[in-house]
DNA sequence: GGGATTTGACCTCA
DNA sequence: TGAGGTCAAATCCC
């Protein structure tokens, strides 16, 4: 998430961002790099381990670096985009009216940004989408409530920045078990920007292994949750369009998952709603 | 003991 | 007035 920097931080003519087309490109090569880093993954883990004299696990773990890195990069472009197209749309908004949604498109999916008003009168900007990794997005949250929704089966879960306290960070992730498809797809929030500035970075010195903390940084997660598409969220529009069907690095990856537990652990034919850390 | 999660109560808004 | 969002004490886990 690419940080906002108060007025006063910023310079007077910021540097443009690189063309469109450019960044297309190399979101488009990060893709590729990403989607080829788990097919490597998921390969390896067909190779029996006597095979590679015992190398295997090493290899695995720089695999899940190597795809670790892209993601981050992938995130940290699409983020950019994201902010460059809602800046390019606020002056078209005359404000109070009802919410402006953005239609906001990637190499690998799309997202919808909404702005409201928070408690306060303070705007808000809102990024609505759906995907099936919601834990993976390059940032620690911290799990401060859970909710019944009605008319809803699965209870909506509150994370706000791990590092709100600290840095100020006034970040928060709503995110919503939408069905029971395997791997099931979950409606995920995202309201305000990050301004801690801390994808992919500062290993939390926090000990604790039980944490439910969406933390991408931590290899207890982010070896079993490792994913190719971070970023690549599946489109969901707000009023019914039509849902794209997953694409092949889904499939990949959900394979692995089975593999690696977590959505592994879902069983199917027993749907039971993800509580944040994966399934019971 | 410290940090994170859980969960019921409370607050706000439509 | 009810639903959704947040708070904060209790609890858990390392």
């Amino acid at each position: 998430m690419a940080r906002r920097l108060p007025k006063s931080e910023r310079s007077p003519s910021p540097p443009p961002p690189p063309p469109g087309d450019q960044r297309d490109a190399a979101i488009q090569e990060l893709s590729k790099g990403s989607e080829l880093a788990t097919q490597l993954m998921a390969q390896l883990e067909l190779i029996p381990e006597r095979e590679l004299d015992g190398r295997r696990d090493d290899a695995l773990a720089n695999v899940r670096s190597l795809s670790m890195s892209l993601s981050s990069s992938l995130y940290a472009l699409r983020s950019e985009r994201r902010e460059h197209y809602y800046c390019g749309s606020s002056s078209s908004s005359g404000g109070a009216g009802p919410a402006a949604v953005t239609s906001v498109s990637g190499a690998g999916g799309a997202r919808k940004t909404k702005r409201r008003r928070g408690k306060h009168g303070e705007e808000l900007i809102e990024t609505v989408f759906i995907t099936t990794t919601p834990e993976n997005d390059g940032f620690h949250w911290r799990k401060y409530g859970e909710k019944n929704i009605l008319n809803s089966e699965f209870r909506k879960l509150y994370y706000r920045c791990g590092y709100s306290d600290e840095r100020k960070c006034q970040a928060k992730k709503y995110v919503q078990q939408e069905n029971n498809k395997h791997p099931p797809e979950f409606r995920v929030t995202l309201t305000n920007e990050h301004t801690c500035n801390t994808v992919f970075q500062d290993q939390p010195s926090s000990s604790s292994t039980n944490s439910q903390v969406l933390d991408f940084t931590k290899a207890s997660i982010s070896s079993s949750l490792m994913d190719s598409h971070v970023g690549t969220p599946i489109l969901k529009e707000e009023e019914e369009e039509e849902v794209p069907s997953i694409d092949e690095s889904t499939r990949i990856m959900s394979t692995i998952m089975r593999n690696y537990g977590s959505y592994g652990d879902y069983d199917e034919s027993s749907p039971q709603p993800w509580n944040g850390a994966g399934w019971k």
